[in-house]
RNA sequence: GGAUGGAUUCCCGAGUGGCCAAAGGGGACAGACUGUAAAUCUGCUGCAAAUUGCUUCGGUGGUUCGAAUCCACCUCCAUCCA
């Protein structure tokens, strides 16, 4: 049987990944769903770059707009309904594109990476709790016993991913080192193409600059000023978003909104290294650099277009 | 013109005779990541191939076995008095 198709462009934000997106989509046919975990999120429309229904210009798009931002959305939530959009996607014979940096979230729906169901809510909680009481050490001491690769790889003050461990195994009778172990052999089931976005660093940092001080012009302020009024806190994973977190310690009166400004450009370029760092480390991705293109849209869509022929995807 | 305080490694800033290539923070850079991922965490940062050598703490000269640290003069900055 013939492998699905499945064409990504990511890269670090900033970059260009929404523009380029949509005249691939315009080109080929396709329709975007959007890999990211803050766009998915309803009124935070400004600090999260979300794209406007105008650019979209008809390209359909997928995963915008589906949450409020109370609800909790993670990897495996993405994963369960990327591929029912892929497969809907698929099914009008459209060619499905995947458009975002969240590097996590592509890996597992290219991968298929395997996630069970299960309902960690109260396990979390204990160790949460238990982690503030006696203390990082204590938790990894933990971790060392039941999983010991584990504990050898991951830093004691990494707490959180010391707890998901340590769930993981209470949740599944199997140290999550085991589990990692088998997702990483795996094969993509996807004929893919994977195009990763990027240009010289400091292109991308004045990029950033530049879209955080619009941001404010577009009214970023009033924007989280209003999530604030509805209730929407800091706990919630929405609020942990850049340019969000940092907007409410400023209407909290914990920051100037100079500071505010000024973190959320260094989170960001922070951010855009970080995703960098992430798709280095990834296999089988095929290196956009705009430079090398001589930013030239045209030569790198025709590059694009001849890879996916290579890869198998008919256009 | 006078008085006082200050000038430290990319930035802020500690250091007041040896344990100082120099605390700490920031930035930059690098890395990890498999159900919070725009999250979370780690490493590294004078030069050189070194557990060794070389250059550095405004400048010049001096004291000392030894100075970023003490002395003299100079330059610049800040505040105050004229």
């Amino acid at each position: 049987m013939k492998k699905q198709p499945l064409v990504i462009i990511t890269g670090p934000t900033a970059v260009g990944k929404t523009d380029l997106s949509v005249k691939l989509a315009k080109l080929i046919g396709g329709e975007i769903i959007s890999a990211d975990s803050m766009q998915v999120y309803r009124s935070m429309d400004i600090g999260s770059a979300k794209i406007k229904q105008t650019e979209m210009e008809n390209v359909p798009h997928h995963l915008i707009d589906i949450l409020n931002p109370d609800e909790e959305f993670n990897v495996y939530i993405f994963q369960k309904l990327a591929r029912q959009a892929m497969e809907e996607i698929i099914g009008r014979g459209h060619i499905p594109i995947i458009a975002g940096g969240t590097g996590f979230y592509i890996q597992a729906l290219l991968y298929d990476i395997s996630f069970e169901e299960e309902d960690n809510g109260e396990i979390r909680k204990y160790y949460e709790d238990l982690a503030k009481e006696k203390g990082n050490a204590y938790l990894h001491e933990m971790l060392q016993k039941t999983d010991p690769v584990s504990a050898e790889e991951i830093h004691e003050n990494n707490v959180k991913r010391v707890i998901r461990a340590l769930e993981y195994f209470d949740l599944n009778k199997e140290p999550i080192s085991e589990h990692n172990k088998r997702q990483k052999q795996k094969e993509s089931p996807y004929a893919a193409c994977y195009f990763v976005l990027t240009d010289d660093r400091e292109k991308i940092y004045e990029r950033i600059d530049r879209r955080v001080d619009l941001m404010l012009e577009e009214g970023l302020v009033e924007e989280v000023a209003a999530l604030k009024e509805k209730g929407y806190h800091k706990g919630m994973v929405s609020m942990q978003g850049l340019g969000y977190k940092e907007i409410l310690d400023y209407l909290d009166g914990h920051l100037s909104l100079e500071e505010a400004v000024y973190l959320i450009k260094r989170d960001t370029r922070h951010f855009a290294k970080r995703q960098l760092t992430w798709f280095r480390r990834e296999r089988d991705v095929i290196w956009l650099d705009k430079k090398e293109f001589s930013y030239q849209e045209e030569d790198m869509l025709s590059f694009m277009m001849d890879t996916m022929k290579q890869k198998g995807i008919d256009l």
